[in-house]
DNA sequence: AGCATAAGTTTGACGACTCAAACTCTAGGA
DNA sequence: TCCTAGAGTTTGAGTCGTCAAACTTATGCT
């Protein structure tokens, strides 16, 4: 709204490193490499968050967002589920290129654009990575969702989520048949080697380090419970 | 591309008050007035152009875009009237609002954006207020048309263009049932008055300044010649 | 405890865009 | 032809977001 591009840039970063870090602080350091600037810059964009009363911060410590930075780093993440999905859902582009495109588009849409969109897609829930969309009086549900490193042989599961947003582990997990909403089954696990071995409903199967499946989060459906 | 979202801003302002312009030329203080800014600005931004070899200009003469300038105009110009386009067959949005929301937009529309937007779309050759929509490869062109103002008594036509953007006659023109492709008839002419009654088919008479007349344009369908 | 290293801060400078205000040119009427 | 009103230009200054480089603080290792 009154912010300008790059004051909303800062609110999203700081409130998604603020969410993954144990402290609920945003470090310095990690708020500029999220930008792509040095850490001086970070440094004196976030006192001018800070006399906006967006954030607060003190020297050599960690960011934290106020009530009302919250409030529109999730006005900002709203726009931003919401123009991926529209991009995926209506246009038919792949879910590994839309975030870079919903970074610019995130910034050029008014309330009533925004509105329009939200009513053509239905009013959707979750954007195409299984992200939750924030509502536009800002609430935000996460899904109930368990890493798919957790399920044991023979589970058989629902795809809710993916955590890596890189373009390269999207396009594999596509091509895999491992998209939002997908059942699959796990036919084997070889905890020596760190590999799963899984099979998509309708694929055939596929390899994944643990570690690429703890960033995939599932639903159980039928398991050993 | 390559240029800042104020340079397209130039460009675009420039190319439109250049066909519109007698000479060829877009006058320095047209363009300030086009882009809200000084004419000092406009002077000094143009001087930006002329280096990036996208404009030509002498001191205390008009402004011409170079080939390059035009080719750029014509690719904002497209990627302006695609997303009113979207806006108002998508979205549902009303064709007096789409124009300042597509202002904004249009500099956050990558070409892969661009190209899903146009196959969404259907390739349309108009846009909502039947300017027409540049092709990719720069190629634009204009629909044959007449001044309703021009029209006789008992004339039958199409509306085929809106020249007169503002919202005010814009929505006055909606709720009169006057859109593009509309059919209509001339019920009278009042040259005294300057006034001219207008019976779009299936909607009732309404009367027109010949003024206001003369930025709608027209295809006859069916008229006294 | 002492110190090296990583993390964060400050300073001075710059490019992009803008304005206000002083200045200069041009074109058309007397 | 001369002069003036309107159009355009220049200059100096300010904001925003950025960097490089010098500097400061905190931490955890020996
Ligand atoms: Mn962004
Ligand atoms: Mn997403
Ligand atoms: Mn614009
Ligand atoms: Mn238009």
């Amino acid at each position: 709204m009154l912010a300008t591009e790059t004051v909303e840039n800062y609110l999203k970063a700081i409130y998604l490193l603020q969410r993954e870090a144990a402290a609920d602080e945003a470090p310095m350091g990690q708020i500029a490499a999220a930008l792509g600037v040095t850490t001086g810059t970070a440094t004196s964009m976030v006192k001018k968050l800070v006399a906006a009363k967006l954030a607060r911060h003190e020297r050599f410590g960690g960011v934290r967002l106020t009530t009302k930075g919250t409030r529109a780093a999730l006005d900002i993440l709203r726009r931003h589920r919401l123009v991926e999905t529209f991009l995926v859902d209506t246009l038919g582009l792949d879910w590994s290129v839309v975030h870079d495109e919903a970074e610019r588009l995130e910034h050029a849409i008014s309330p009533m654009v925004l509105d329009a969109l939200d009513r053509h897609l239905g009013r959707p829930a979750f954007d195409p990575h299984g992200d939750p969309i924030p509502r536009a009086d800002g609430a935000l549900q996460e899904s109930e969702a368990m890493p798919m490193s957790e399920l044991g042989s023979g589970d058989a599961a629902r795809l809710v989520r993916v955590l890596d947003q890189r373009g390269e582990s999207l396009r594999f997990l596509r091509a895999s048949g491992l998209k939002v909403g997908a059942t699959l089954r796990v036919v084997a696990i070889e905890p020596g080697a760190g590999v799963m071995r899984i099979r998509p409903d309708g694929g055939s199967v596929v390899s994944m380090s643990t570690t690429a499946a703890s960033r995939v989060l599932v639903r159980l459906t039928r398991g050993r419970h």
